[in-house]
DNA sequence: CCTATATACTGAAACGTTACAGATTGTCAC
DNA sequence: GTGACAATCTGTAACGTTTCAGTATATAGG
C-alpha cells in the first residue's frame, strides 16, 4: 500500500523554514513533545530529548520569534533609548558595540529607539511599554529624579540606567565615578601648581552633574585651591558657545590656570578658547579631560586625560538588563567604573 | 432582561491592551470588518470605516506586531548591519540617527546587527534572511564584488548599501563621491603650490578605495603633480601605525608636501606623524581631510577639510530601503553625495 | 415575482508557539 | 489480579492578525 500521510504531515515535510511541525514529522513525535524536548523539560525521556535536539541541530531549526512572542509575550528584544540631539559623539557607537558583544550569543536583538529634543523623554518609554516591544530597556542621560526609571519600575519592566538616580529606588545601573574623576583631576592640577580652577560640568539636570561638582568642590577645599565660576556653559552646549565663554573667562584679570572638562569634544572647544585668548596650554593653563577614545593627546600633547570606557559601559548595562530579566535582584546589578589616573603624554623619544 | 454577552465578548471588553477583538466588541462589528476598515479596504462602508477608525484612535489601538508578523511574515524591521571593529568613529551614531529620523513616523523599528572581524561578513546577512528577521537591510563597507549584495539580491530581500558595488547588478545605494573629493583635494593642494602628494586611502577591498585612488591619480596628472607612494597603510590601520608610517615617509629626502586623507581619525595620526618628523603643518606640508563633524579645524587650524554628512547618508539609506519595500524600482533609489569644496580655517579676528 | 449582482459584512482557518488537561503505558505493592 | 502511580507522550486551545470563502441584504433587470 502506498504511504498515506495526512495532508498536514505532507506540508510539514515541505522545504520552507523548519518549524516544530517539521521536527514532529521527522521524529514521529507530537509538536508538544518536540517543544518540550527542546527546552529540556523533565517529563521527556532522555533518549527522546537527545534525538529531538540532534535533529533540530541538523536541520538548523530556529524558533519563530513571532510565534514565541505572540504566545508568550516574550520579545527577546532589548531596547536602547537614545537622545538624537545630545548623544552626538562617538561614544554611542561604543555603547552599542558593548551591548552587542554581550547579547551576541543570546537570542536577544538590539533595537535602537531614538527620541528628539522636542519630545518628552518619557514618550519612547511609554511606547515601548504600551506596545510591549521589549523585554528590557537601557536608558541614558539619567536624572536624579528620573520619571523614566520610576515609570519602568512601576510597570515592572527590567531596565538599566547609564548613570545613577537619586530617588531612593533600587534599580540596575552602570556609572562612571565622576566624583572620583573630578577629585583626581583637581588633585593633579594642584599637584602641578594650579590654584584657580574651573569646571566644565555636565548639564545640571543630569545626575552626574552633582557628582562631578561635588568631587570638584570637595577636592578644591582639600587642596586649598579656588574655583573660577564657569557654570554658564555645560558639555551640552555647542562647541562655539563653549569656545567663546572660555575665551571670555581667560581674558579676565583673575582667570583660571586649570580646567576640568567632563567631555572630550568640549575639551577641544576649551583649548580653542584658551588659544583665542592668546594663552598657551601647558604654560598658562592646564586642562584635565575625560576622553573615550585615545585621541586627545594627539590633539594637544599637553592635555591631561582620564579614560572612560563606553564599550565596557554598554556591556555592563546589557549584562544588568539580562540579569534582571533572568531573575537576579536589581540591587545586585549595579556597577561603578573607577577612572584611570590622570595620564600625561609620554614623549616618544 | 440583563445584558447577556458571550464569554468571548466579555473578555474583549477587558482592560488589557486593545486588540481587534476589543474594537469589534466596541463597534459591534466582526473582527474581519474591523481589520479591513482600519486599512481602508474598499468593500467597507465609508460610514463604518470612519467609525472604526475613530474608535481605534480614541482607545489607542496599535496592531500587535507579533500577530501581524506571524500571519503575514512582515516584520516591520530594518536591520543595520555593522562591523564591530572598524566602524569605530562617531559616524556610526550619525548613520543611526539619520535612519531613525526617517523611520520615526513609520511602523518600522531599527535593529542593529553587529558582526566582528573574525566572522564572515555574510554570516549576519544569512542569519537575517534565514530567520526572516527584517524586511530590509542596510549594509556598509561595500565591496566592488560584494557577496552580501549578491546574496540579498538573489533572495529578493530589499536592501541598500552605503557605498557602491561594481558587479553590473542594480540595487539602491548611497555614496559619497570620493572621486570628486580626491580630485578637489589634489587641485586645492596644487593650487597652493604643493607638488608631491600622498594619499591615505580607504582599505583596498572596499569600493571607494578605487574611487579615491582614481580621483587622486587623475587629478595628479591634470595638475602635473607627482605621487609619493603611501599605500602600506589605509584608514583602517591603527592610529599608531599611520602615525609611524607618516613619520617615516616624512623623514625621507623626497617627502610629500601634501596629504589627502580619507578619514578624520586618520588625519590626527598623519598630523602627529608629521610633527614627529619635526615638520610643521601649513609650512612644510598641507593636509586635506574628510571629516564628519566640525572638529578638525579645532585640532589644527591649518588643516583643510571637506565635510561628509553621515546623518544624511543614514537618512538616504533608510529612504532607499523603505522605497524598495514599498515597490519602487531599485535603480531609482541610488544617490551620490557631492562633497563640499575644500574649506580652510577662517580666522575669527 | 424571480433571478442576478453589487454592497457590506462575517466566521473559520491559519501562521508557530506554549500551557493545560488528558491519554497510554508499564511497574509495583498488596 | 487489582489499584495506584510514575513516566512519557499527545491533542486542543489560545495568543492577534489576515485571508478565504462565504452570507445577508438591497437594488436592478427581465
Amino acid at each position: 500500500m502506498d504511504r498515506h500521510q495526512t495532508e498536514k504531515d505532507d506540508e510539514a515535510s515541505g522545504q520552507g523554514r523548519p518549524t516544530l511541525k517539521t521536527l514532529a514529522f521527522m521524529t514521529g513525535l507530537g509538536v508538544t513533545t518536540v517543544s518540550r524536548a527542546l527546552k529540556d523539560a523533565p517529563e521527556i525521556g532522555a533518549e527522546t530529548r537527545r534525538r529531538v535536539q540532534l535533529v533540530a541541530k541538523q536541520i538548523g531549526y530556529r524558533p519563530n520569534r513571532a510565534g514565541v512572542r505572540l504566545r508568550t509575550g516574550k520579545t527577546n528584544v532589548i531596547s536602547l533609548v537614545l537622545n538624537t540631539e545630545h548623544e552626538i559623539m562617538s561614544f554611542v557607537s561604543d555603547i552599542i558595540y558593548g551591548v552587542s558583544e554581550v547579547i551576541a550569543d543570546t537570542p536577544y536583538h538590539l533595537i535602537v529607539t531614538p527620541y528628539s529634543r522636542s519630545q518628552d523623554p518619557l514618550d519612547p518609554i511609554r511606547y515601548l511599554v504600551e506596545t510591549g516591544s521589549a523585554d528590557g530597556v537601557i536608558i541614558s542621560r539619567t536624572q536624579p529624579n528620573d520619571p523614566r526609571a520610576r515609570y519602568l519600575l512601576e510597570r515592572g519592566i527590567p531596565f538599566a540606567t547609564h548613570g545613577r538616580t537619586d530617588m531612593g529606588l533600587i534599580h540596575p545601573y552602570h556609572d562612571f565615578d565622576n566624583y572620583a574623576f573630578a577629585t583626581e583631576a583637581v588633585r593633579h592640577l594642584a599637584g602641578i601648581g594650579r590654584r584657580r580652577l574651573a569646571l566644565l560640568a555636565p548639564p545640571v539636570e543630569l545626575t552626574y552633574h552633582r557628582h562631578a561638582l561635588n568631587g570638584f568642590t570637595d577636592a578644591l577645599s582639600e587642596v586649598g585651591a579656588s574655583e573660577i565660576p564657569f557654570n554658564t556653559v555645560s558639555i551640552d552646549h555647542s562647541i562655539e558657545q563653549i569656545r567663546m565663554r572660555t575665551a571670555q573667562v581667560m581674558r579676565r584679570d583673575v582667570r583660571p590656570d586649570g580646567f576640568v572638562s567632563s567631555a572630550a569634544a568640549a575639551t577641544l572647544a576649551i583649548v580653542a578658547g584658551i588659544e583665542d585668548a592668546g594663552l598657551k596650554l601647558g604654560r598658562d593653563v592646564d586642562v584635565v579631560s575625560k576622553q573615550s577614545s585615545d585621541l586627545l593627546h594627539l590633539f594637544r600633547r599637553e592635555l591631561l586625560v582620564v579614560n572612560e570606557n563606553f564599550r565596557l559601559a554598554g556591556a555592563e548595562l546589557a549584562r544588568s538588563v539580562l540579569g534582571w530579566i533572568g531573575g537576579a535582584a536589581p540591587g545586585s546589578l549595579q556597577s561603578l567604573s573607577v577612572p584611570t589616573e590622570v595620564l600625561a603624554y609620554r614623549r616618544l623619544d
